[in-house]
Parts: C-alpha cells; sequence; structure tokens
DNA sequence: GTTAAGCTAATTGCATACTGTTAGCGATGA
DNA sequence: TCATCGCTAACAGTATGCAATTAGCTTAAC
C-alpha cells in the first residue's frame, strides 16, 4: 500500500478553485493493518525473526483474518516479512550482514535522490517540506514512542526522495524504509539521536544551498552513523529481556 | 510475492549431502494470479491504465475473488498496480517521462549491482548465471511469445542484481522489473531486439574481464536503447488496434 | 531405547456470503 | 434546459466457514 503519500501534493493545475473541504480519503482496514503491523514491528512488540499469526493479529486489532492476510501480503513485498506457504509469515530477519546491504542500496538511492532534487527547477524554497520533515524528526526525538521516532525519520527521507520528483524514486523507497523500521525500532530505544538530528539538517542546508558534493557527504556521515553496530546484538538482548 | 527466486542458489553449507530430489515448494494461488497477471500485461491483454476487475480476472482464472485480491495487493506495492479504495485496481499508467524515471532509478541500482558484483570473491566463472541468463535471452527473442521474451530479459537483470550479492539490492529489482514487464510488453512485439541481445553479451564480457568501467558503460548503453521511444504512443496504437 | 508411523491440534489457503461504497441513470423541480 | 436528488446495479471491502497442510505428540514396532 505504500504508505498513503498525498498525491495532492503536487497540487498542479487541477486545483483551479481552491477547494474549501479537504476531500477525505477512506481508510481500509488493511492500510491500518499494515501500519499496526509495522509500527508493532517499530515498538518492539514483534522481534525480527517472530512468527506472525494471521488470526492472533486480527483479533488484537477486532477485525477478520481476511484484510491482515492482505496487509501481511503488502509487507511481504516489501520484504518486511517472509512467508512460506502453509507455515506461515514471519517477520524479516535481521542481521548485521543485511543491515549493511540495506544501508548500500540506501545510499545508491539517496545519492540519486539528491542528485535529481537538485536539477529540479526551482530555487532553495522547493525544500520547505523537507526542512519541516527534520524539524518533525527533532521534535520526535523529544518524545517517548519509539514508533514515532522512526516515522519521523522515514518521513524526513521519504521528503529527500519527494524532492527528486522521481515517484518510482519514491516508490521504491517507502518499499526499503519498512525494513528499515524494524532495523530502527530496535536502535531508537537505546541511542542517543541528537547526531541524526543534526545530521538532517545539515543535509537539508546543504540542498538549499544547491552544494551536490556537501549534500552527498552529509547523506554519507548519517547514513554511515547508523552502521557497525550490533543489530543482531540488540536482538539477542531483547529477546532475553523478554524472557 | 517477488518471483520466487530459489534462495537455495546460494547453496551455502546447508547442503552437506547432495540431495538427490530437489524440493518441491507449493506454488498457491495467489503467486500463480499474480504472475498470470503479470503475464497477461506483458502479452498486451492489459494495457496501461486498464482496470483490473477482481471478479472478471477471478472469473477466468478459475478461483475465488480473495487470492486474485492477495496478489493485486503484491502487485500494487511493486507498483504495476494502482487501487483506490472502493474504486478498484488498475494497471499502471505508462508515460515516457514516467519511464525515464525508470530508467534512472534502475541504472542506479544496476550500477551498484556491478559495483557490488565485482567485489565479491571468485573468479570470472561465477559469472556464468548471467552468461547462461544472456544466452536464455537469445533463444527467447527468437520465439515468438512476448510475455517469454520480457522473462528473459527480466531474468537476465536480475541474474545482474543476484550476482551483487546483495539480497536487498535483488528484492528491490525484482519489486521493479515488474513494472518493466508492463513496459516492455509494449515495445516487444514492435522492436528488434537483436541490440540488446548483443548488449547482454557485452555486460558479461566485461564483467568477467573485471572492468568495472566497461561494465558500466554497457550497462548505460543497454539502458539508454530503450530510452527515447515513444510508450504513450504505443499505449495509444495498440488501444486503437483494439477498438 | 530409538525410530518410524499415525493421530490430533493449530494454522494457513481458499470459497462463499454479506455489507459498504461508488457511479451512472432517470425522475423531479426550478 | 439544466441542476439536483434519489434509485439501482456493479463492484470493492470484510466476515465467516470449510478444506488443505503442517508440526508436534503419541503410539507401536523393532
Amino acid at each position: 500500500m505504500a504508505p498513503r503519500d498525498n498525491p495532492a501534493r503536487e497540487g498542479s493545475e487541477a486545483s483551479r478553485e481552491p477547494r474549501r473541504l479537504l476531500p477525505v480519503q477512506p481508510r481500509t482496514m488493511v492500510e491500518q493493518a499494515a501500519e499496526a503491523i509495522v509500527a508493532g514491528a517499530a515498538r518492539g512488540i514483534f522481534l525480527p525473526g517472530d512468527r506472525l499469526v494471521e488470526a492472533e493479529i486480527a483479533r488484537d486489532l477486532g477485525i477478520s483474518r481476511v484484510p491482515v492476510r492482505e496487509a501481511l501480503r503488502l509487507l511481504e513485498s516489501q520484504g518486511i516479512v517472509v512467508s512460506t506457504p502453509y507455515k506461515g509469515m514471519r517477520l524479516m530477519q535481521v542481521t548485521n550482514r543485511g543491515v549493511g546491504a540495506l544501508m548500500r542500496v540506501r545510499m545508491a538511492l539517496e545519492t540519486l535522490a539528491i542528485q535529481e532534487g537538485l536539477t529540479q527547477p526551482g530555487g532553495p524554497e522547493r525544500f520547505q517540506h523537507l526542512r519541516r520533515a527534520a524539524e518533525g524528526y527533532s521534535a520526535a526525538i523529544r518524545g517517548t514512542d519509539p514508533a514515532q521516532k522512526v516515522a519521523a525519520d522515514e518521513q524526513f527521507h521519504a521528503e529527500l526522495c519527494r524532492a527528486s520528483g522521481n515517484p518510482s524514486l519514491l516508490a521504491l523507497w517507502l518499499n526499503l524504509s519498512r525494513q528499515l523500521a524494524v532495523v530502527w525500532g530496535l536502535m531508537v530505544q537505546e541511542d542517543d539521536l541528537t547526531q541524526p538530528d543534526k545530521q538532517h539538517f545539515a543535509l537539508v542546508e546543504a540542498l538549499e544551498r544547491a552544494d551536490e558534493g556537501d549534500a552527498r557527504a552529509a547523506l554519507f556521515t548519517h547514513i554511515n552513523w547508523h552502521q557497525n553496530r550490533d543489530f543482531e546484538g540488540m536482538v539477542a538482548e531483547r529477546r532475553r529481556k523478554l524472557a
């Protein structure tokens, strides 16, 4: 489903007369279920490798199994859930190698986003949404809900990809970001997040200056900040605490 | 579902005793439905923007709506289908701009694949699978089934990404490739495909020589070969013929 | 005691049935 | 004549129930 990312943002020329009421889009149970599951992963309710039992989730959410199944299928093709026929779905496994690989792909995507974003028309004010997202992250890390911190970070990077003006790039990022939610969910409760917060702003400012080199450097620093952490250890730790 | 891509390929150390029989994995209806829909798109049965009516597809495939819905959800998050609640699903729209954007993302991903593939351990023989895939394409373009041609090309590039040893990269590619299936489905029936065929081999050979520069150049040529085609025109043409 | 076969509970896969929403059409009234 | 309302058919969304598959346990045989 790819987190509903307001296709109306590019207001375009469709809006001749300013609508007085914002359109309300129906939120189906499938979407809510998908979000709930991701949030559950970000909060550590589900740990990597955990079994995700349809009936159980359906019961918790107070809905039937069908929308849960569809949500899981969605998450499956986003790589956050792996399914084996008749054996059920499990939350993705998190390994240090895997996270490294993920980060390299991320780097490639977001580098492209910077590159294309800078060739888009318009002045520095077009990175306004990105700046807002950075501020949103600043606010979120002061809170206590890990899922919200994760969501805020996701949103920042989604804005970066949106600023590229490349819809395929954005769509691909939205897929990847779901996986990151699981990984970050592990980290976010332990680490101090003031560094990534600063890095966000450094990136925004480089973009506003249209300095591609600096932007790439900031991105590199940011992404590498996550590297070299023992994610497998975090999982083990978490599991130990629960037991 | 991401075209079941034999996770056992990386035989790893799990296979101590050489199995005499290959494990048979159950093919659920969801998978088959997804493939059928993609194949239908590649064959031009569904054109970009077409409505995909669950009940109709279910009837054609001789199954119930539920697995069809799940298949469509899968395809949705792969970007090949767009859904609006209560309004149904439609096949992705194909625009010249969109294809261009897609190709740039592709380029970034496959460039990374080359880069990481070359840093993998092993001699040139590790690109054997890739070479086989190139040969498979050569064979396919001599046939008549457009879906098969598209599948062969997809498989070649999937092998390239697999050779990177980066599972996230491969997964992301498998997502993108579904969209390409729709685009190529338009083209494959009209164009002469000997050029891309040669380009595949040029890429393989560059990789076997471990020549990153040449490999990137070959990839660039290959991807750009598709550029600057009037995909929107092809859709219109196709639709005209049908009417 | 160990191994293999059979049984049972748990869970996924699929089908059918019902509910909610949308869109197109005709009726109604200005 | 045209806009608005209400109706209806088509279809997506969800629920429930049954069939198919798996895995763990029990039992039986060696």
